[in-house]
DNA sequence: GTCTATACGGCGATAGAC
DNA sequence: GTCTATCGCCGTATAGAC
């Protein structure tokens, strides 16, 4: 169906886009989504902003929801493979044994902070659209499909750096690491009121700042006091 | 407009219900946005469960996002009153001085997981629902007008509980905690599938056995390394 | 103040022409 | 592979009965 993320990187940095009619839709569609929401997008907007018709995107996805689904699957597959890629990395380093939580946190979050953090509008985008998608009902099974296989190597890697947790444990800390990183940039303008405008709502960095020692020090507790 | 969460609980345990037709919507609308999304829950079906018509929604409501907004504040204000009960509580029994975090931390989840503990199946709809609407584009608004009192005053506890945090971390610690407190109701059956089973989606009491050490070890952590 | 009946407009989806 | 015409459903607005 659809070929990269959003086209390829070349070496002196500008972006080669793929001109196929999926992949335009699907910036389209990553774009729209991400700035109203899916239920307030219509298919003609995204028709609209990727120069194309409303029947082009039935004959491509079927439905609109075919359409988020790829959409989030397309990113996805990288996200996964960058996760599985400094995991294997790690453990080479360190060895099976040697693996410590606060890199495998990192090694986990990373990639989806690049995203955030980057100059890449259309990355950010794409992570503030995954974020407020995770909850909704029924996406079980695409996150599962585009997530499960890194997410499920972490859970048992996370068992090996903390001995003496169980597995239902590591993964309920698991879902909560989940929690706080998507919270991070769903979590739209209301830290801001909450703060009287202390906090900012668009600075990620400071999100990640305190992300990884609050999670790792979650980890760290759930260990000791399950003996 | 409406008056009570879903009628007044009796001495005798049993409930007595609002007879009105807003409040009867409102329980049709809590139970089906719960079990279906928003999006694809009708009027006629909310109209249907209610024994009633779409046209009494309308003039009750004016539109589905105001039933929405109605549903979600209608226990909004009792969980807040009860948050800031227990807050109070807490002051008067320790001092200003002598709070401490982890009690804090149970105050502020402990209404919350009532509902979702409870025997009561539409208090578990309702903390399903709000778990899935916060992070809901929009949905800012309405949840500062249900919860931004208390969530105010115990930020400013928090920060009296953790002296040398500043007002941004413990800011961003507590819109942590709101990700794993609602990333534990709203996360499907995802964690099935990453434990192969082992981890139960619906053991709500196992996620929040091991939620107050995670978020309490993550607010300490933050206090230790911000100098 | 409440409720009912009806009509309108927008949207996603379908079928079929080109 | 692309586009157009059309259908059916849903949220909303309005007018009027009780």
């Amino acid at each position: 169906m659809s070929t990269l993320a959003s086209g390829i990187r070349l070496k002196d940095g500008r972006r080669r886009y793929n001109t196929g009619t999926p992949d335009l839709l699907l910036d389209a569609a990553e774009y729209l989504f991400s700035r109203m929401d899916y239920e307030s997008t219509t298919l003609a907007d995204i028709a609209k902003q990727a120069n194309a018709n409303v029947g082009q995107i039935v004959y491509h996805f079927g439905t609109k929801e075919e359409l988020l689904r790829a959409c989030i699957l397309r990113r996805a597959v990288i996200l996964s493979q960058q996760r599985m890629k400094l995991l294997e990395s790690y453990q080479q380093l360190v060895g099976r044994q040697g693996m410590q939580i606060e890199p495998l946190i990192r090694a986990y979050m990373d990639p989806f902070f690049a995203l955030v953090l980057g100059e890449d509008d259309q990355g950010r985008d794409y992570a503030r659209l995954l974020a407020r998608f995770v909850w909704r009902e029924n996406a079980t099974e695409i996150i599962a499909e585009g997530f499960n296989e890194a997410a499920m190597l972490y859970i048992d890697s996370f068992r090996q750096a903390l001995p003496g947790l169980d597995e239902d444990s590591v993964a309920r800390g698991f879902q909560f690491m989940l929690g706080t990183i998507y919270s991070s940039v769903a979590g739209d303008k209301r830290i801001e009121l909450l703060t009287d405008g202390v906090s900012k709502a668009r600075d990620y960095q400071a999100y990640y700042d305190v992300l990884v020692p609050f999670v790792t020090a979650g980890f760290t507790r759930m260990a000791e006091h399950k003996p």
